[in-house]
DNA sequence: GTCTATATCAAGATAGAC
DNA sequence: GTCTATCTTGATATAGAC
């Protein structure tokens, strides 16, 4: 289910929760709160969204488009897998909650932001130039160091920097 | 704080709440829930343990002190890299609920647990040959994939073990 | 499309008796 | 060390009027 698959009214829901989201954090995203920053009571989203569930699953499907746009955009460089990861870290810094929410879900395959997911996956392939199993391990390598940074899990003194550069080295060296 | 600065009454209430996450997911760890299992009622925890996030707190800390030993023992290989991957991988998918909880809490530094994660962090370290950048590579890696692995964010055709092998392969180039 | 009123549930935590 | 009783808060969601 995309984003823009949606009746407007909705859209604009969907664009406020992602708003109040990324503004305050995932536990502030409740229906009470959403409908105050859109001017109306809780019980009127449900005439438009069956649930929260539905909500939350259009805010991770946007992101996730989002993010693929931005991905593909980054393969049109000299160096695509340092542009991608560089483009990766740069969204996932720029929209923390956001990315945490679209990432950290557990479990659930034919979840509805699957399609989206899978469009932002494919950079990543194609990084590599089509080596799957290289792919996997990059997508590791990125997310890992990624949510790492966002969680606020390095030791002060570490040079995250580095760490990205010394790794994406290492991966490209693999593919020569 | 480590586990084994606690009373034995506490200590054997971190036990039951970890044993309880273990069972039934992070959303079943409620202070009513973990009473119950001990058979008392809810209040009574507070005279032990000042609130929920002591709990957790020491939860936490006793995953990342049991994942220090087994990575430590993990190093003494011929193949030290791959060793750890092996045994940070096992540990991870023995324990989903905790392996989450213990690395998806957002930022603080100054918790509790920093003194048990930062031993959890040395063998990686110690894996390849002190370079702390690499060690933050590899580290990102490692979680990385383990993390979208329990997460279960990989197509169903992907192999798993072949992203594993193809990462390590390239961090252990970076060796030599 | 929005409202009020409400059902339902569950959580963390405290006071004070025993 | 444990209990009962309770406070407080906050969440999702539904019914039905306007």
């Amino acid at each position: 289910m995309t984003t823009d698959q949606l009746r407007p009214r909705a859209r604009g829901i969907v664009a406020a929760a992602r708003e109040l989201l990324e503004a305050e954090g995932p536990s502030a995203l409740s229906m009470r709160a959403l409908a105050e920053r859109l001017g109306i009571r809780a019980p009127s989203i449900y005439k438009h969204l069956p649930d929260k569930q539905a909500v939350e699953s259009a805010v991770i499907s946007a992101g996730f488009e989002e993010l693929a746009v931005v991905l593909e955009a980054a393969l049109d460089d000299d160096d695509p897998l340092g542009s991608l990861a560089v483009a990766y870290r740069r969204y996932a810094r720029q929209h923390p909650h956001l990315y945490r929410l679209m990432t950290e879900t557990p479990l659930q395959r034919e979840r509805p932001a699957s399609g989206a997911e899978d469009r932002a996956r494919r950079p990543t392939l194609r990084a590599v130039r089509d080596d799957p199993d290289l792919a996997g391990a990059l997508w590791g390598f990125v997310h890992g160091l990624t949510i790492l940074e966002l969680n606020d899990r390095f030791p002060p003194d570490a040079d995250l920097d580095a760490a990205w550069a010394c790794g994406l080295d290492a991966f490209r060296a693999r593919l020569r």
